[in-house]
DNA sequence: GTCTATAGCTAGATAGAC
DNA sequence: GTCTATCTAGCTATAGAC
């Protein structure tokens, strides 16, 4: 009962995963049919079903087999490593790693949230910055900073569940109390010149991938 | 052509949209068959399909509305304001009062976002921050961050076609050390009385919300 | 418990008539 | 522009083989 030794359904169910992501790779999620799937794992539809109750609890299934081998991967290589960046690299890193090959697959589960053209995106970002007295860096980074800042906070609204979502409401206020107290710290003659030049660094990444600007 | 004077087409699809957004909102988006909403709003089925060639167009024109009032709206607001923090807090809020009837609606397009249950929940957040010298705000506070942060690289990461994505590796590498600039200032002597009332703050929030510690 | 085969329902999407 | 008819695919259900 551990990767080895696996009963017959255990098996079949693995093949069934297996074939499905293939197909969601080479195809795209949409187009891919359970039928395609049980076909090309060579099973009746009615086994892909007995299985997998539907095709999102394949999703589901590829999720917690991410989660595995992350926690897995993660485990590993966070043996050595006692400072934080090191530690936070290793985590970031290694889940793309492991999602590499399913861009595309990924696409398709987020297509109501992540295309920064249509959906979601925040009206109003680059307005209220402007005219404000900020140094350039920030000029810059604050509207990504608020694009995803404002993608947490209707997710978070999403959940909340209190009368009018006062709890969203008031942690909207509370993270843009830090937000500002961040914003003037590195304004400030005594922290700028620390915060500045990682500041300069990442706007010229996001100004290389023609993501400056408007989102 | 604005607004009043719509031919018979633009009032066709208006009622359709409308039809459907109210249908979405009583009964909830997946179980809203293109059938009902035609029925409801008093055309063939065809028809509907003739103005919106999916529902997924629906839930695009849906975006569309919500960003239109959104501009407006912020326009308005934004006139008599100067400060980046109140700019800010209308931009925001007012976000969330546009969306407030939506909740469920829109928990439906992000089912595979939001959950923090089951999907792309970062593992390692809590083992890369345990036993690192953190202040208790930021021990608790850095997970939600990296929770945000690690969506937003995974979005980022879905629309990059650089070879091998290296533009998201670079990306990560630039945040994380911006982060870790932060961490360190706010722990320090100098920073810290000033940003830990704000901390403290928020951390209050998420405990009050029941989402503390683990996501 | 594992699977096949098959028939049928529902709902998103399309084609063609008017 | 609008309707009716039809197709497709996710999903259910069932009966039976091993």
């Amino acid at each position: 009962m551990r990767t080895v030794n696996k009963s017959a359904g255990e098996k079949t169910k693995a093949v069934i995963l297996q074939t499905a992501l293939e197909l969601f790779r080479e195809r795209g999620f949409e187009v891919t049919t359970m039928r395609d799937i049980a076909k090309a794992a060579k099973v009746a539809t009615g086994a892909a079903y007995y299985y997998f109750p539907s095709k999102e609890a394949i999703v589901a299934a590829y999720y917690d087999r991410v989660q595995r081998s992350h926690a897995e991967k993660v485990r590993e290589e966070l043996k050595g490593k006692a400072e934080l960046r090191e530690r936070l690299v290793a985590v970031m890193h290694s889940k793309l790693e492991i999602l590499k090959d399913d861009r595309k697959f990924l696409g398709a589960l987020f297509r109501y949230t992540g295309d920064p053209e249509h959906p979601l995106s925040v009206f109003g970002k680059e307005e209220a910055v402007a005219g404000t007295n900020l140094t350039e860096e920030l000029q810059q980074l604050l509207p990504w900073a608020l694009w995803l800042g404002h993608l947490g906070m209707i997710l978070f609204f999403v959940y909340d569940e209190t009368e009018g979502q006062q709890r969203t409401h008031k942690l909207v206020d509370g993270i843009l109390d830090l937000l500002i107290q961040f914003v003037e710290l590195t304004g400030s003659a005594l922290v700028r010149p620390f915060v500045q030049p990682f500041q300069t660094k990442i706007l010229g990444m996001l100004r290389e991938a023609g993501w400056t600007g408007g989102i």
